[in-house]
DNA sequence: ACACCATGCTTCGAATTCGAAGCACTTCGG
DNA sequence: CCGAAGTGCTTCGAATTCGAAGCATGGTGT
């Protein structure tokens, strides 16, 4: 262990490009948060939800598909979409081929509450994030970070993580904190 | 009712910056955390609370500072505190000149998990972040995304209450290491 | 000096989050 | 065809999160 003999720093443009983007992101997300709370009573990720289904060629997806594609844990998915079916907002159907996949599709009133709150998200978008930027900022952005996303979906073993039986189950859940 | 005759619907490149900036920072996010989780036993907000410490010339910042620093709600702040205290990562004290002020100090057993969970830290941001991006990527990033942050800044995000106080703003990517 | 509001932090309750375990079904190997 | 392993989703328990309310101190006006 410890083969860390100790990585080259950082230098000035990646750390402040690394720490502009928690930042960006983390003051974006609790502004767009608002915003949907108060038109559409919606939590962010509810709207992630609604806009992935509404963007999909016929308003559907797959439990999992919706997970990775807002980057959400399973059982946070469940609970939130359980939620929306609650409201109405999705319905919730046994996958075609699989029995066991579960196929999640927009309602009508999904759809109606996603146009509600879609115009005041694009002003808080413009206002807090575009505003700024030039033209060609917009696009060196846009493309820099299609890079790294695309970069990031094939790099970390998504869904690669081996399912341990009982019979083998070892204690090394790390005593807790 | 309202003035909302339709925004102008964002093109092409600007929902591409947007999508990717909040895919890219949660799964880097994700990425970071259970690298912490690992190494540190430290959650990502603990993390940046350390660092924000670590990064201050004395060591310390009250209370308010790190909950702007880190974008986090004043109460979770009260509560991940607490619970670096409780392991002896930090030190509270009242502040010096206002008596309802807490002052929080990194401790040195602080700077030793924060030098403990550094280095694989900067790993994982090379590996999943960086890797793929030239380097004039990278500065364009920072200074594309530095612009939006003070932009962000400077917009009344929060509460509509401005609290101008002696409470100086100080950069996180400061003396660094 | 005293009332009175602003500010700094903590406590409280409710909602959300995640990972692990569990259940249902599908696929693979013999 | 049967059993074992793999996959998809949900349930469960524990930890974390936020906003609102509460407490204590600071600042201001009269």
């Amino acid at each position: 262990m410890t083969e860390e003999a100790s990585p080259p720093p950082l230098d000035s443009a990646e750390l402040g490009a690394y720490f502009a983007l928690i930042e960006v992101s983390s003051l974006l997300r609790h502004a767009v948060e608002q915003q949907l709370r108060d038109v559409g009573d919606l939590s962010y990720v509810q709207f992630q939800i609604l806009a992935t289904l509404g963007d999909a060629a016929d308003g559907s997806r797959r439990m999992t598909e919706l997970a990775d594609g807002v980057v959400y844990s399973r059982s946070g998915l469940t609970y939130q979409v359980g939620l929306l079916e609650k409201a109405g907002l999705v319905a919730r159907s046994p996958s075609a081929e699989d029995d066991r996949g579960v196929t999640v599709t927009i309602t009508e009133m999904g759809r109606e509450v996603l146009a509600r709150v879609f115009p005041g998200h694009i002003d808080v978008l413009r206002q807090l994030f575009l505003e700024p930027l030039a033209r060609a900022d917009i696009d060196s952005l846009a493309r820099v970070l299609t890079v790294v996303r695309d970069h990031m979906r094939s790099i970390p073993p998504r869904s690669a993580k081996p399912r341990q039986k009982s019979a083998v189950r070892r204690s090394i859940t790390g005593g807790g904190a």
